[in-house]
DNA sequence: AATGAATGAGTCTTCATTCAT
DNA sequence: GATGAATGAAGACTCATTCAT
């Protein structure tokens, strides 16, 4: 066929050039992301090509250093929970009930993507973690920590939420959140999905 | 004098050599938890003797490896739990009241040693972790689990816990103290203190 | 042309790396024989890499520990001593010619490959050494052992062979046999060819 | 006991403190003796130390390096051999009967103290021992090596001993000599006696 | 773009030696 | 003289990263 003669002739066309390219990016990424889930930055270039099925080399062909492709790999893991939040900010409707959209949406994202889950993890428990990735991940607890706080705090002058001390309150849910993250890690995915409480559960927390 | 003749022939007394070894275990035992704490298996042995300032060899004269010292100390962090768990199955009472008081028992626990937390989290979450460490993780997580469904089963019983499914209830309250947990490493102290909640939180994911 | 198009998606052809591979190995094999040969297993990684010229990294990317360096090379060492006993066993003729055969061989063995001899030396002599390695030792020694004992005693019923304890006669052979090799280290490649001693002179030991 | 008195207050007599010293050292040595042997220099001072159930330090207090340590042992293991070898030079008779006398001295020397012949083993065939070790080695060697020549070049002369090589000659036999040192390694203690030749059986090398 | 060989800095661990008592 | 705690310099091994092809 005429295309396999111009790529004798022409080494490769750009187009094919830069869909290879990004191809390939994703499949790294892809790959790359079971391996950091489960080991963090413990995790080695070495274990990530082999689940690429690529060589040791390839790797840093498309991503400069190890850092950069985990920091990478968290800002795309990061991105959807920073939509959903900005999606709760411009919803209208009682606090309770952006209150409920908010965390049906973050129990939806934990339970389909664990692993993003993890990632974040260990971004926040590794002291290793380059700084970068670390404010990225502050700015986006910060934001959710305000967002949350604030449809507390109007809930409970509505009556609708419990009384007491809001950060109180906060700390278990994000807690609540976090430690379901987490318990991916130690259970198989059916059990996983099995004992993931829905929302109504978490919503007990704040039942007055 | 005798005791000047005994300094001839017996230097540094039995007594004194034996307290400055425990007292140098202790030391550095107490040095590594804050290192392993943060950092998990990925500390190194130079940081842990630097945190004791000891030279790197010393470490080495009171604990085999890198892994016992961190073994030993997990053991300790667990033991407190494994005693707390076991006075609840001994104690009576009603379902809820006992598991109000192995939660409380969790919280306090939780409050005032987060560094023993975080010790444990990082032996679940990494994948390099010893075995044998993983097994002793695995039996006070299946009993404390074990003991908890089985008062939350009862308490379904009796009415006094939430209906639903038991494995969802537990999941998520489970995911709490853990949650919990790890929110100490990205807090202040007093923040951490302050936010803390109180039993009548954690319960509140139970209620009817 | 073809050529260059493939070298575009295949780097460097399958075959040149798996020469280069095998050109390397024995490359080290080579130089790690020399340093094995002179200190056993007190010789470092870094001297062998030094003596191959490579990185310290490069030997274990194609010997995964030190001892599996030396257990090779020690196998290799080894094979040629067991072959030519097995031809031993096979060949008929009177004891004292398959005897004299046996030892031609082994002068002949230990005349070319004195390192071989040496690195055979120190798996016996060093308490260190990997106890698989330790065990094929044994296992050619018993045989060489065995097979040569069998000879002898026939040789005395034949009265080709001196009569006195076959087993004391065998340890003055066998003490011979190692001893030559040893001179290897204390002696210039010259005068250890040059002083070596002709089967006939060993043959004597059994003179009747 | 007035002795006892006087100790309270005379911290110890010089001559107790000399013998105390001698006893130590000759203590120290002879544990170390049964260390060095096995292992060569690969011995660690710990091990000596352990042996002679001493502290680690004490050790220091006697000999200033392992170094020393081992060349004393060495030194004294040698003194024997070199005794011998000069009585040999200065008693009369023919070159046979000459040759005779050394080589029963060295036999019995090598069946009674194995020991002693490891260690000079040791000394030869690692590169780690130290310049001066070397050399006295060298020159015990020499000695002997330098006696037998003439022995047997005589011998050669007058007929009673075999012809060609006397070099070759020598090597055999001095080889033989050594092997049997080494035989020691691999074998019980009883088999070591049960097995070991008489002179007769190594002359029958030099028979005409 | 792709491979995997090659490098070297960093980590755990051992051990000769010193030091306070 | 005696002890054993303490030090620090190697040595085996790993792994992020670079390089020739």
């Amino acid at each position: 066929m005429k295309s396999i003669e111009e790529k004798q002739i022409m080494p490769r066309s750009k187009e094919a050039n830069a869909r290879i390219r990004e191809e390939q990016r994703a499949h790294i990424l892809e790959a790359s992301w079971r391996i950091f889930a489960r080991k963090g930055m413990a995790a080695t270039m070495a274990e990530v090509a082999a689940e690429a099925s690529v060589s040791n080399g390839l790797v840093y062909h498309y991503f400069p250093t190890k850092e950069a492709l985990f920091t990478e790999l968290v800002e795309k893991a990061t991105q959807g929970g920073l939509d959903h939040i900005q999606q709760t900010l411009d919803m209208g409707g009682t606090p309770l009930e952006r209150l409920t959209f908010l965390l049906s949406g973050a129990l939806v994202w934990l339970r389909e993507h664990p692993m993003y889950a993890l990632l974040t993890h260990h971004v926040a428990s590794d002291e290793t973690t380059p700084n970068d990735l670390r404010d990225l991940m502050q700015k986006q607890k910060h934001l959710t920590h305000e967002a949350m706080r604030r449809l507390i705090v109007e809930g409970q002058a509505t009556g609708q939420i419990a009384g007491g001390d809001p950060d109180q309150l906060l700390h278990a849910l994000e807690s609540c959140l976090v430690g379901l993250a987490l318990s991916a890690i130690s259970q198989s995915p059916e059990q996983f999905q099995k004992n993931f409480p829905g929302v109504e559960v978490l919503l007990r927390l704040l039942k007055p």
